[in-house]
DNA sequence: GATGAATGAGGTTTCATTCAT
DNA sequence: AATGAATGAAACCTCATTCAT
C-alpha cells in the first residue's frame, strides 16, 4: 500500500497534531501511532522531532521564502506592496495549517532554530510594506496588516459567513490598511 | 517564616517564565527553584500546575471581565465602541505579561480549561463593537481592531521608537478601524 | 458543637475509610477532609497514621482479648468451644468494619506493628477449638469454622436474605464444624 | 540484549512482590531494581502498574474460566459440585502466589478494574455449586467450602504438617461441607 | 525501510510528617 | 486544641532518543 510515502505521511500527521494540540502536546508516539508504525520509523526519516518541524518549514515556507526574494526586486510602489499582501495571501491559505500553527506557538516556534528564522521573515516582510520614514501610526497600519491575515485564521472560526468571502474580506481590509498608510505618507 | 506572600510570589514568578519559555517548557521544578521553595510548596497554594494559570487568569484577567459589564449596559453608539478599544487597551497594558502569554501560547490555552473562557471573552468583545448587519469586510475591520492591540504586544518588541508613542499608535489605529467600519454602516 | 469528641471522630471517619477504600489508598488529607479539620489536627491526636490504626485495635480489638482470657480459665469441652464460637461473633458483629478491614488489608496489616498481635490472637484462637492430638482434617474444620464467621463479611454483601437469618446461619455453620471435629477426636 | 523473556520476567518478579508486601507498598522502583532495568523498561512492557496486575489474572486465572466453562455444561449432581471442588483445587495450587495476593489485597483488588471481574467468578462459582432453593444454613456450607480453600493459603503457613497432607485434608472439608449441604437438600 | 527493546532524564503529583504560632 | 506553611521522599508515568537486528 505506502511505498516511499512514508516521510510524506509522517508529516502530514504531525503538522495536522502540531497544529490541533500544539508542538509539546503532540509525542512522537501519538504521530507513531495514529501511522501505525513504531517511533522508531519516525527516526529513521527525522533526525530529531525539532527536524519534523524543520522539514515542513523548508517545504510549506519556500512561497514565502520565493515571496521575499521577488518583492526585493520590485520598486517600492503602492502596486507593489499591494500585490505583496495579494501572494503572501495565497502563501497562507496554501499552508493553512502550518500557519496556524506558527501562529498558536510562537512561544514554543521561537525556542526551536527556526523562530529566528520565522521572525525574520515577518519583519523582512513588514519592512517591505512600510515606507521608511513612515509615521508610527502607518507603521503600525502595516504591521496589523499583515495581523489582520494571521488572524484571518482564528476569524474563519468564529464568525459565521461563506469561506471565500471571509477570505477576500479579510486580503480586503489588509490591503486597504497599507493603501491608507501608502497615501498618508505619499500624499 | 515567609509571610503570607507566597502565593503571591508563584504567581509572579510562574507568569514571568510561563510568558517567557511557554507553558509546558516551564517546570513547577524551575518555579520552584527561583522562589528557593520546594515543588511540594507549589501544591500547597495551588492544587495543579494548570491551577496557577487559572489563578493568574481569574486575577489579571479580571478588568476585562468588568470591561465587558460595563459595555453590556452601554449604548451601541460609535463613542461607546471607541471607549471599549480605550479600555481594553487599558486592560491589555496593565497585565501585558499575562496577554502575551495568552497571545504566545494559544495552543496550549485552548486545551486548557480557561481556553472556552478566553476565546467567549474575545468573542463577546468583537461582538461589541461589529454592528448586527454589517459587511464582511467591515466585521473583519473590527476583528482586525482587537487584534492590531495584541498586535502590539509583538510590535513593542520589533519595531524602535518610544514606548508611549507606540502605544498611542497602536491603539489610534484600532479606534480608526472601527470607526471607519461604523461609518460605513451607518452611512 | 464538637467538644472533647475529636479523636473519637477521627477514629470513626478513619476506620470507615480504611474499610471502604484500604488503608494505604486512604490519605489523611482524606481523612482531615471529611472531619473539615486540618491534617495537623490529626497530628495532635495521634503521633503517626499507623498509630490510629493501632488505636482502632486497641479499642475495638478488646472484646477478643477478654475472649481468649476467659476461655484460657475454662475446661477444653465441646460446650466451651461453641461458647468461645458464639462469643467471637458476638465481638465480631459488634466491630464490622474493623474486622472487615483487617479481613480485607491482610498484606497491609501483616506489616504493620499490630500484624503479629492479630496473627497471634488468630493462631491462639484456633488453638483453642482444636484437640491436641486431632486429624488434620479436624484441624482444617476448625480453622475452616473460624474462617466461615470472617467469610461472613463477604456473604454479607453478596447473597441475598434477611440479614440476621445470614448472620444466624453462618453462626450455626462455624459451630457446626467444630462439632463434627469435637465429635470425631473424642468418638 | 536480553531475549523476549523479559516481560514474563517482569510478571514473576512482579507478582513475587505484590504477594508478598502488597500491591501498594510494592514500588515500580522495586521491580525494576531487582529486574535490573530501568522503570521505563517496565512501561514499554506494560501501560500502567494496574496493567501488570491485569496480565497476571489473564495468564494465571485463566483456569478458573475454563473451569467456569466446563462446569456451565455439566447436570449440577453431587459428583459435578465435587469435580468442581477438586478443579478449583488445582487452579489453586497451579497459582498459589496470584492467589494469596487476591486474598490479602481484597481491598486493592476491589479498587482495580479487575475486582468486579474476580468478584463476579467467585459469584459464579458459589453459584454453581448450591441448590438453587437451598437453606441459609446450606448455603453458607457451599460459600464456606470455597472460602476454606482460600483458608487453605493461610493454613499452609500457621499449621505445622506435610504439605500434601494439609492440601489434601483442606480439599476433604470442602468436599465434605458441599456434600452435607446437596444431600441436605436433596434428602 | 523499519522494528523491538530499552534508557536516562525529567515531568507532575501525592504523601506522611513537622513545627512555629 | 488546632492551624498554616512547608518539606523530603518517593510515587507513577511520559518523553525523546538510541541501536542492534
Amino acid at each position: 500500500m505506502s511505498r516511499g510515502n512514508t516521510r510524506q505521511r509522517i508529516q502530514d500527521v504531525a503538522l495536522e497534531l502540531f497544529a490541533e494540540q500544539g508542538y509539546e502536546k503532540t509525542s512522537l508516539r501519538e504521530i507513531a501511532e495514529r501511522l501505525d508504525v513504531t517511533k522508531a520509523a519516525l527516526y529513521y526519516h527525522f533526525k530529531t522531532k525539532e527536524d519534523i518541524v524543520i522539514s515542513l518549514f523548508a517545504d510549506l515556507g519556500r512561497p514565502v521564502d520565493e515571496l521575499i526574494a521577488w518583492a526585493e526586486e520590485q520598486p517600492r510602489t503602492l502596486a507593489t506592496k499591494q500585490e505583496i499582501l495579494r501572494r503572501y495571501h495565497v502563501a497562507l491559505m496554501g499552508a493553512l495549517p502550518l500557519f496556524r500553527f506558527m501562529h498558536e506557538n510562537q512561544a514554543t516556534v521561537r525556542e526551536l532554530s527556526i523562530g529566528e528564522t520565522f521572525k525574520a521573515r515577518m519583519t523582512t516582510l513588514a519592512g517591505m510594506i512600510q515606507d521608511p520614514g513612515a509615521s508610527m501610526v502607518d507603521r503600525v497600519r502595516c504591521v496589523s496588516a499583515l495581523f489582520t491575515m494571521h488572524a484571518g485564521l482564528w476569524l474563519m472560526q468564529t464568525v459565521e459567513g461563506e469561506e471565500a468571502e471571509k477570505r477576500q474580506a479579510v486580503l480586503d481590509v489588509a490591503i486597504d490598511l497599507v493603501t491608507q498608510a501608502h497615501r498618508a505618507e505619499a500624499g
